[in-house]
DNA sequence: GCATATAAGTCAATAACACTGACTTATTAT
DNA sequence: ATAATAAGTCAGTGTTATTGACTTATATGC
């Protein structure tokens, strides 16, 4: 079994990816993702909330009037698993759904002041750490993170991923 | 409450990072890491394994000889998540354990070749993915990913990512 | 108007993954 | 001999997610 990269077409002068290469890339995202969620996560337990209920909050106030279905085709995951996530989040006051007046099946969703505190609590120390980051690697090579992991992402969901203020700035 | 970005001391000609930089850096992180993950998933569940086996297997895989401390260490999980994990793969034979010589109370562990064919199943889809990206944005931008990505890890881990076999290469 | 499709919500059962706490067994170090 | 370390185990719990089946309300196509 030929084990050397078939995934790799060698074309033009492309940069030649090795084995040691893939296993760097893919040890760096499972280090900064787990360090990186792990910050909110102290935060959370706190108000006897997981990850779901972050991302859950971290969407719908980054989509303020989002509907259920699309914050559904966000988070990938399956209505019931959600519905136990978003009821606890309407119930204690973080979320209010309310009925879409063009469209009266759809619930579109804000956060509450409540709501938005919470948010701000849980992204203020993620985003110390991703302001860290960026401060030591300089802005070129911020534009390359960004470059790489938007191609990682599915293209069919790269349009979810808003954009950022500065691109591309000295 | 001053909301606007407390943890950015203004300094020098610093490139300036507004809540939008950052709300698109912690969406770029959950959107890529999701659907990196879950090229793998979809192979895990045809042998009943689930995310926690690939993690094992991988580490294992990168660093032969490991000791199940050292692994637990990497994994930031318990002894006991870890266990039910690790025997499932020990008695299915894609892992094997031997006592070490010089301290006789550790298992290094290391993969069989069943184990090291799983593993490379594992990640080519994976492999495939990050050439992709790769070979999208460039060198240069791969070189900005890496030193990103490596600034969001705790300092006290980062000696644990394996080196690049490039580094800066044209 | 009626049939059908869509959006949302719900009930029940199950599984993967992780946790805490308590404990045992070897083996090494003091 | 005693204490510390490495590994393994048993029991119970919780979060996150799943599948499958079903209800309710609203919208749309004919």
């Amino acid at each position: 079994m030929d084990e050397r990269a078939p995934w790799i077409p060698p074309q033009a002068d492309a940069l030649v990816l090795r084995d040691d290469d893939l296993r760097h890339a893919m040890e760096l995202l499972f280090f900064a993702y787990r360090d990186f969620t792990g910050e909110a996560d102290a935060v959370l337990s706190e108000y006897g909330m997981g990850r779901a209920h972050h991302r859950a909050i971290y969407f719908i106030g980054a989509n303020t009037g989002i509907s259920v279905s699309e914050l559904l085709a966000i988070l990938n995951i399956t209505k019931q698993s959600l519905n136990r996530v978003l009821s606890t989040l309407i119930d204690e006051g973080y979320v209010v759904q309310e009925t879409d007046d063009g469209d009266r099946r759809r619930r579109l969703m804000h956060l509450t002041p409540k709501g938005r505190e919470l948010e701000h609590l849980l992204t203020r120390r993620q985003s110390g750490r991703i302001a860290g980051a960026y401060r030591d690697a300089g802005p070129e090579a911020v534009e390359g993170f960004r470059r790489v992991l938007f191609g990682l992402i599915n293209e069919e969901d790269r349009h979810r991923v808003s954009p950022a203020a500065s691109r591309g700035g000295a």
